[in-house]
DNA sequence: ATGGACGTTGCACATAATGCAACTCGCCTG
DNA sequence: CAGGCGAGTTGCATTATGTGCAACGTCCAT
């Protein structure tokens, strides 16, 4: 809506590929060097592109301030950090909490599990959407014809022999974990890896985001791992209440 | 330099603070309603603005997937990280990685402690100037206009009663720093955490980074965590040889 | 020295962003 | 239920603003 800005917002997701000298952001543009030189240094004036040593541009500092700040007024992450904590020290393995936006699953927070082999995975990044199984619940609550349009347009990248394979399968999953009210990923993202989601809801019902536990087969085999689906759905449950206003907060003082 | 993007970008830190409707955006960059609707469209267009439910902004999700790209791209820290993990593993205690650039000091890598007892950072969170052992090794190696320009500028809060007191005690302490090549906070942020830190140096000999051990003293003393300084500057050391290409790249392999 | 690549600046022009005023829509009030 | 308020949205005329160009500066490689 505004040629400019517009410009100028096409640039960092052009740096977020890596450092970029000016002649280079200037084709990719399809401007002017002197107009790019003038959108760069705007960015650089607030700080969210550097100009390095060698004179190439990459994204700033203040992007991470930012994107920080961002998380800290996500407030279903304030609610849930405490139990999410609880959680995993109770059990000892990975928990996300995740939520959906615009077309993405993305992870918004995490505690790290206690044994030495860790999955990978990184707060603010985008969720393999159609296999993880938070992605699932997230996805699930969505109105039909949304979800259709979704399903229809994404890929469906066979990152295992167990991902879900195209958009009528994904569509059929759905249904399942609509009905039962959780959701698993066995092996669909990474083959060593199982989760074991259950889902977060507003005062409407409607699901605001979705956690997980996530081990490797190495440490608990998948069957093991199903067993804490009561305590997740517990967990959750209270997530739920707390956000919704229906259960008192109480106060935990930590921070 | 371009007034256009100046305002829309001069919306994302507003919006930081909290969500806001089209009414207060407008009043606080001082323009016309439509302009302010325009360009947040604009934004909202590339994911970095989020309309919520109650038709108020916040800051969007691809916010933090720049922010997360932006950060997988600075090659210190790929580097870094290996060897981060394993002191850590050593030790046992959180390990940070850190970097200045434009006036502020930022956590690029953190490496949780294994004791439940954790400090509260985050990763691109800025860093406590004044007082961080991190932030005084890497501001000890500006050149010295830079640096007594931005000693003078700081804002000095007592977080204790050791934080550094003013900009004159900070600049004794960074040539002290500058001295021994190393640098420690003893309880100068928060009372009952202390740091030990070493500086990663580029070829040139800059410095390029900073890594620290950092430990409440429920878990060791003061005395203690000194004793990790040879550790922490052979790890420093390992990290700044690799960085600068002396050393040949050990094949990680795993990522 | 000399050529070339890249970044930078000043300027004239026309595009593109601005503020205004009018309109819609939902909500509260009398 | 009328009516008025507040917030968001749209079309339009005005002109401020961003644009491309061409010339200049600088650094590096030949």
């Amino acid at each position: 809506m505004s040629q400019t800005v517009d410009r100028a917002l096409s640039i960092l997701p052009l740096l977020a590929e890596g450092p970029a000298d000016l002649g280079q952001v200037a084709d990719r543009l399809g401007v002017h060097k002197s107009t790019a030189l003038r959108l760069l240094r705007t960015l650089h004036e607030h700080g969210l592109v550097y100009r390095q040593s060698d004179q190439r541009y990459r994204l700033g500092a203040r992007l991470f301030a930012l994107a920080q700040e961002a998380m800290e007024n996500l407030d279903v992450r304030e609610i849930a950090h405490p139990h999410l904590a609880r959680l995993n020290a109770a059990c000892g393995h990975t928990v996300h909490l995740a939520v959906f936006e615009e077309g993405e699953v993305l992870y918004i927070d995490k505690v790290e599990s206690r044994y030495p082999v860790r999955m990978y995975s990184r707060i603010g990044k985008p969720v393999a959407i159609t296999v993880a199984a938070v992605a699932k619940l997230l996805l699930a609550d969505l109105p039909e014809p949304e979800r259709r349009a979704l399903a229809d347009k994404l890929d469906y990248p066979m990152y295992t022999a167990r991902s879900t394979p195209n958009a009528e399968a994904f569509r059929r999953e759905l249904a399942k974990v609509r009905e039962q009210g959780w959701a698993t990923d066995l092996g669909g993202h990474e083959e060593s890896i199982n989760c074991v989601a259950a889902p977060i809801r507003g005062a409407d019902g409607r699901v605001v985001a979705a956690m997980s536990v996530s081990a490797p087969n190495v440490v608990v085999t998948a069957d093991e791992l199903l067993t804490l689906l009561p305590q997740v759905r517990r967990t959750a449950d209270a997530i739920s209440g707390e956000y919704s206003g229906r259960t008192p907060i109480k106060e935990a003082g930590n921070r």
